[in-house]
DNA sequence: TTCTAATTGAAAATGATTATCATTACTAGT
DNA sequence: ACTAGTAATGATAATCATTTTCAATTAGAA
């Protein structure tokens, strides 16, 4: 298939139908329990084995993740976690922006730790597959159209949707 | 949460996630029967009573709908229409980009009839104000990330999210 | 340790969307 | 205009992701 290890890398795809599982974390350090209590914490929520379990599980695994992905995950390791712990806790990761939800056409949600560099998606429509890409032009082109608007920006969500190379042979 | 403060209706400006009810068509002439039937026929579908009252209605009424709210609106004018209908319609008609799915946060799609002048939004997260914007060099930029990925580009989803100038006057 | 509110898992509920299927009705070809 | 063939329809059931409920458990402050 392909090949990633970091995001830093231009190549790195992301199929969505059929997860690759040799996907790893965009981030490369390893984060120790203290780390993981103190993000928890940090959230005001209290520390429970079941979200320590669920966002080391989440750090040391694929990019982008369903709720149901991860909630397998976590089963195989511990079966006392039940998936609406993981919906929960996911659901407050996201308010907190510790994860950022991915709503890609009507595909169930997909989330990924808010990565420290911002990045956009492009997406094949056809096999799910996802391709990550930053590009310094349109975020200068954004700020220009904020500032015409009088706008300070805070986000944005740019999804990039179309047929990829391989689909594009298929038929 | 946003979702909660965000209903101000300000003035005719389009305001999320309860839109104001008084916004009107993006197309400004009417549209005959002939008009109906082409638009149809055109999507490779037969033309049915039931098509051409959903497309009028969607035409006529407010620009950002769910499919439940067209449902309910078709039906006080025919009740023969079901809701499996309507969804239907709008799916095929979304398929043939005749109509723009706008999936907003985790609430029901609203579709809109795809504009012919293609536009973005950028939203105001303090008084859920939409300025619509239009910008070319974001979308040749965009093809450029697309080419250099192989990828044949369909459509894409920009939201640029910040604080408008009489929110920012306010505090 | 004790207390209390937060958290949990299992199950049920929800809400939007999609599929099923017997019936109806367009429309191309005569 | 008539028919055959097939697409479309509506009522209903099914599906799927997500959320809620609630009784039991547990974290963490006092």
């Amino acid at each position: 298939m392909f090949e990633h290890t970091s995001r830093h890398n231009n190549n790195d795809e992301t199929v969505l139908p059929i997860p690759s599982n040799n996907e790893t974390s965009y981030f490369d350090e390893s984060w120790t329990e203290d780390d993981l209590k103190q993000i928890i914490r940090k959230m005001n929520l209290k520390v429970t084995p079941q979200r320590i379990l669920i966002l080391q599980t989440l750090h040391e695994g694929r990019v982008h993740i369903t709720a149901q992905e991860l909630y397998e995950k976590v089963q195989k390791i511990n079966s006392d976690v039940g998936f609406a712990t993981v919906y929960r806790f996911l659901k407050g990761m996201a308010e907190s922006r510790v994860v950022t939800e991915l709503r890609m056409g009507s595909m169930p949600t997909r989330y990924e730790l808010t990565p420290k560099k911002h990045h956009d998606h492009m997406t094949c429509t056809a096999c799910g597959k996802i391709v990550e890409f930053q590009n310094k032009n349109i975020e200068d082109h954004q700020e220009k159209v904020a500032k015409q608007y009088g706008f300070k920006l805070t986000h944005h969500v740019l999804e990039l949707y179309g047929i990829c190379t391989s689909c594009q042979m298929k038929k």
